[in-house]
DNA sequence: AGCACGCCGACT
DNA sequence: GTCGGCGTGCTC
């Protein structure tokens, strides 16, 4: 007997060992088994295939031993891997590696190995484990589920007839519709009949206010599984879900679609359109809603995605029947949708030239801006000011020579940081000190140009000294107490102003907000990505969502400096159809998802001429396999990261388009002799 | 992915 | 004269 088995490394095929006799009776598809590989490795690997008899023409090492009795990776585990390897184009061992709670891989020396299979998945986490199933066993679903308004009980039945047909459900509700409530009806109604629930949800600290009204109601059979998990609270889970009979509802982020799921009956999408679902780095670059979806299919559980502003391609699946459409239109509390205004920078500039003096700061914040916010604050609302860059100023500029501070790795000017006095990089990280002196030129004139929240922080102590400002980013939610003190501050009505980039449009729940600022649109619509429009509507859209959920009407402001009433237009009217309908045409016209996968690949090489010469090769040899469908070679926005230079060539395959073989043909390609050199990084599906 | 083997520059 | 740079190739 023989076993073929998957190892947590980025190798192209799985190995074959032999099983000595006396371990035949304990292998079975989905155990790990410990195996030697190379010199002096020990690694878990997890049985994929066993084969009677003896393999034919090579000489296999043994296992040294079976760590589980019983399978850890179920069958339907080991086809979604599969899967995710294929349709991504990765290793099933780098798809195994980001999966498998780290508990479960083993890699030591050999001479430390006979303690490692001691590392058996009930001993690891098990108080965890047992504290999980004891609260599990503790009791059923009891507890009142909320009424629901008319319109919520007819997008229910709709779902409910959407899955009846065999189809996902796509709910789109505007915000504040209360899709939580329609959520927690199918919950119930699935873990009572003894079926499993996952809920795949963007990011934990986003969605607080979900998560905590879902864990109010069924605090006894939910499980919360996310990246923030130590590695022994992930395998408490993951064994939690492999024993678990039934009943059990799973609510978590990208990873929690590799869990080895039984009688999984319903798993619902939050926010489909999320960016956050994607991973673009490291392998696997997938889309955990696409897996989650493929999960379900292969589950045959019923699925639902919901969202306020669906993603094209969903809204497009749901226009052709492949998804069934599921409208919660009306607001909860009838609500009106808000006031807009856009003011055009270039004329506000000129026009404020004119009557006030120049002043460089009403480039930032227009005096009709500053004005709203006074008057909104002393009505006792709060206001939002949204801007999608972190940091103080986006560079440092001489006035006099033009220099500017780059990144000594990568093609990108350094971001000004004034909190921590000093210049980063936002691609690696680098760090340097801020000059006030031109090293170029001597000039004393250094400034800085562009603006991120910590500026706009500064200026309005000038404009509105007597507000109370927070600032909400990266920065500040990297430290779980500084973000829990900003928003309790803003619950309680400490803070007049918040200041954010777009982390403010997910999730948090803020009760009194009058008015919604976009300091400055045209960075996000001008963002070099086909998605850039749909995204920059989605996200005016989120943001003035958070206040529709006070008393007053309220009013969006939108400052830009280029021509985008077009999109902005859209966003007046809250009318995602014509943002829709315009997109799709020129995502048809261009040659764009959903009418066709892309397929990136990505060349890195630090020998600038090198990466070149093969980049062209490879796009010449892309060109004779898939003809006009491969583009040119690229250079990206920023063409070097870490000391590598980078080059990308799009593949585009039509939907009609064997795409399985296109890709098989591609990765045949890529392994060839001449493009060994560099590094090639491929994302499948962008 | 590691990790070995294997050929060219600045040091005890 | 060696230590060590990372380019290339292999792991059942």
């Amino acid at each position: 007997m023989y076993v073929t088995v998957l190892l947590p490394l980025a190798l192209r095929e799985l190995l074959s060992y032999s099983v000595p006799p006396s371990l035949e009776g304990d292998v079975r598809v989905g155990s790990r088994v410990t195996v030697e590989l190379g010199e002096r490795k020990v690694h878990a690997a997890v049985v994929a295939e066993i084969h009677e008899g003896e393999a034919v023409g090579l000489e296999l090492r043994p296992i040294a031993s079976v760590i589980d009795p019983m399978p850890v990776v179920t069958q339907r585990q080991l086809a979604l891997w599969r899967w995710l390897s294929e349709y991504y184009m990765c290793t099933l061992g780098e798809v195994m590696l980001h999966f498998l709670p780290s508990t479960m891989k083993l890699e030591t020396m050999k001479e430390s190995a006979d303690d490692s299979f001691a590392l058996t998945p009930t001993t690891i986490g098990s108080r965890r484990f047992k504290q999980l199933q004891a609260r599990q066993s503790a009791e059923p679903v009891t507890g009142e589920l909320p009424r629901l308004t008319a319109a919520q009980q007819t997008a229910l039945d709709g779902v409910k007839s959407a899955f009846d047909t065999k189809r996902p459900a796509l709910l789109y509700g505007v915000a504040g519709a209360g899709k939580t409530e329609i959520y927690m009806h199918l919950i119930a109604e699935t873990i009572l009949k003894g079926g499993n629930v996952m809920l795949l949800i963007p990011e934990i600290a986003l969605s607080t206010q979900l998560v905590e009204r879902l864990s109010a109601h069924f605090g006894n059979t939910m499980t919360l599984y996310n990246s923030r998990n130590t590695p022994a609270a992930r395998q408490a889970v993951y064994n939690l879900i492999l024993h678990g009979e039934s009943g059990a509802l799973v609510v978590g982020t990208r990873a929690v679609v590799a869990l080895p799921f039984e009688r999984l009956d319903l798993v619902i999408i939050d926010e489909e359109q999320d960016p956050g679902y994607r991973q673009s780095e490291p392998a696997p670059r997938y889309s955990a809603r696409d897996a989650a979806i493929m999960l379900a299919h292969l589950h045959g559980a019923r699925t639902l995605l919901t969202t306020a502003t669906p993603s094209v391609e969903s809204f497009y699946n749901a226009l052709n029947g492949k998804y069934a459409l599921v409208e919660l239109k009306e607001r909860y509390n009838g609500l009106a949708n808000p006031k807009v205004t856009i003011i055009d920078k270039r004329t506000i500039a000129s026009k404020e030239k004119r009557e006030n003096g120049y002043n460089a700061d009403t480039r930032y914040l227009s005096t009709y801006l500053i004005r709203r916010m006074r008057e909104v604050i002393e009505a006792g609302e709060q206001v939002i000011l949204f801007q999608n860059r972190r940091g103080y100023s986006s560079r440092i500029e001489c006035l006099e020579c033009g220099y500017t501070p780059m990144c000594p790795h990568c093609n990108v000017s350094l971001t000004y940081h004034r909190v921590k006095e000093r210049l980063e990089c936002h691609y690696c990280g680098h760090a340097s000190p801020v000059m006030r002196v031109c090293p170029v030129c001597g000039s004393h004139n250094m400034t800085t140009d562009g603006i991120g929240t910590e500026n706009i922080e500064e200026k309005l102590e000038r404009f509105l000294p007597d507000a109370r400002v927070v600032r909400l980013d990266a920065d500040i939610s990297r430290s779980q107490r500084a973000l829990k003190e900003v928003l309790a501050k803003i619950s309680s009505g400490d803070a007049d102003i918040i200041v954010g980039t777009q982390m403010i449009s997910k999730g948090f729940d803020f009760k009194n907000i009058g008015l919604v600022g976009v300091v400055n649109a045209d960075n996000m619509l001008c963002f070099p990505d086909f998605r850039a429009a749909e995204r920059t509507f989605q996200i005016l859209v989120q943001v003035a969502g958070r206040m529709c959920r006070g008393t007053s009407r309220g009013e969006l402001i939108i400052q830009s400096s280029r021509d985008i009433r077009r999109i902005v237009g859209d966003v007046i009217n809250f009318d995602y159809l014509s943002m829709f309908n315009r997109e799709i045409e020129e995502r048809r016209r261009y040659m764009y998802p959903p009418f066709f996968k892309l397929i990136e690949l990505k060349l890195k090489h630090r020998d600038l001429a090198r990466l070149e010469k093969t980049a062209e090769e490879l796009a010449s040899e892309c060109k004779r396999l898939f003809g006009t469908r491969t583009g040119d070679v690229a250079i990206p926005p920023v063409d070097k990261i870490r000391g590598e230079y980078l080059r990308s060539i799009t593949i585009r395959i039509e939907r009609s388009a064997n795409l399985k073989r296109a890709k098989s043909m591609l990765a045949k390609c890529i392994s060839k002799e001449q493009f060994k050199s560099v590094r090639i990084i491929i994302t499948a599906d962008l």
